[in-house]
RNA sequence: GGGCGUGUAGCGAAGUGGCCAAACGCAUCAGACUGUAAAUCUGACGACUUAUGUCUUCGAAGGUUCGAAUCCUUCCGCGCCCA
């Protein structure tokens, strides 16, 4: 492939190519030295889950991978302890190490399903390698490098600072730490979210100053979270993780139906390969379908296709009022009962009482019945399997035992 | 160290002795409508086998009072100003 084209294919998940010139002029010397380029990104493991939004990165350092290059992957188990503060207003809780640590774990396996994960095309560091060793005179100099001024130039923080929102000085320690990761692993290219371009800029400083090439960055447009509203991030709670199940009440298939409209050309521009002129004309002919289309895909991407057809028959079956084919089974005793225990016991109610509420609502149903609102407090018998249902979305199946 | 503020349910924000389980907005859940989208309307939104019933909540602990989110004391957190 000609750099040309690689580099437009590039500009599709890009907001910003710092530099490009000098991208392309890189990867011609890496071409004909046959030497990769190391390319970075660093993944932050407050939370246990890896969402599409990451993704977006990771989709630019796959295709990096396979035009022979290598992705360094830095899990931030102690910048962590740290706590980043890109796009926060609040100071970030600071997690246990143990929470950490087990999040960290999990990374490599979900961030394989985007990246190649042979060891020619991937290494994954975690930063403590080098930072947990630095004595307080390599922290201070680290320190010397930076001013208060270039810091508080960092929209996030010139923003709290202007609203008079604490900033601990640990938060503004936070850039260099993750600056001096590029250092420390030598890398050629960083890519990161847009809200990390100021971190990453820094590790390009940082290298430059000691004389070396600085790293180039390459930052992704966010993508934007379920509600449609914010940047997608666990802590919003409007994500869609790459372990979630392809169908189910939670899963992606129903997540990404339920998406508002707006958002599906980003989606399709960020996470798909699709040709975007026709991407567009389908979703103006219909919005629907489109979005059928992208759940489809996005399945296909992160399990198989034939989960993503199996998701599409029970969504579509749950859709016309019917009972999808795989949902959970919860075992009951056959002794007469109340209902909105149940409720509980199958995590769709958080207390009786919201149960109790549900069923006067007329949102549950037992085999496609709905239940009269004014039985929530009779006693129910079950002698054969039923499926008792919340809502059109949430589904168990409840099996008496035959012992009582 | 001193002065002035402030801390209310997931978030924002009312309430300043009884009518407060606590207005209102957002978020959330459900019902109607629909394309399981948006918009709109309706209901719910501390817990209790739902009761014009009981219990636990308004930073924490004590206290005053028949009665406290509201008054007092101490403590903790945060903000601004002064040092």
């Amino acid at each position: 492939m000609l750099i040309d084209e690689k580099i437009a294919r590039l500009r599709r998940r890009s907001e910003r190519i710092i530099s490009e010139d000098e991208l392309r002029r890189r990867l011609e010397v890496a071409e004909k030295s046959g030497k990769p380029l190391r390319i970075k990104l660093g993944m932050d493991p407050t939370a246990p889950d890896v969402t599409l939004g990451h993704c977006v990165p990771l989709k630019i350092v796959r295709q990096f991978q396979e035009w022979g290059h290598k992705a360094v992957i830095i899990v931030g188990d102690y910048t962590a302890r740290v706590g980043d503060p890109s796009g926060r207003n609040t100071l970030r809780p600071q997690l246990s190490e143990a929470q950490i640590d087990e999040n960290a774990k999990t990374y490599v396996a979900q961030i394989g399903k985007v990246l190649l994960t042979d060891p020619e095309h991937l290494e994954v560091r975690y930063n403590g390698e080098w930072l947990a060793k630095m004595s307080m005179m390599e922290v201070i100099r680290l320190l010397g490098r930076k001013t208060v001024e270039q810091l508080l130039a960092r929209e996030d923080f010139a923003k709290r600072f202007e609203s008079k929102t604490p900033i601990f000085l640990h938060e503004l320690f936070y850039p260099l730490l993750q600056g001096w990761d590029s250092v420390a692993i030598d890398a050629d290219l960083e890519i990161g979210g847009s809200d990390q371009l100021f971190n990453n800029l820094v590790g390009r400083e940082f290298q430059a100053e000691l004389g070396r090439p600085g790293q180039m960055v390459i930052v992704t447009p966010l993508l934007v979270g379920t509600d449609g509203v914010v940047k997608m991030s666990k802590s919003k709670g409007n994500y869609i993780a790459v372990t979630d199940p392809p169908g189910g009440p939670s899963g992606m298939f129903g997540k990404v139906m339920r998406l508002p409209d707006a958002l599906l050309e980003s989606y399709y521009t960020l996470l798909t390969d699709l040709d975007l002129s026709d991407v567009r004309t389908e979703i103006a002919a219909n919005p629907r379908d489109a979005k059928v289309k992208l759940a489809k895909l996005i399945i296909t991407w992160l399990h198989t296709s034939a989960d993503a057809e199996a998701a599409e028959r029970e969504f579509m079956t749950a859709t016309h009022g019917g009972v999808p084919e795989n949902i959970p089974e919860m075992k009951i005793t056959a002794s007469p009962q109340r209902l909105a225990p149940l409720l509980v016991s199958a995590g769709f109610c958080a207390s009786n009482g919201e149960a109790i509420r549900k069923i006067k609502e007329g949102a549950v149903r037992i085999d496609g019945e709905k239940v009269p609102p004014e039985s929530f407090g009779q006693d129910r018998t079950f002698a054969a399997p039923v499926v008792l249902q919340l809502g059109n979305k949430r589904f168990v199946r409840l099996v008496p035992s035959e012992s009582v």
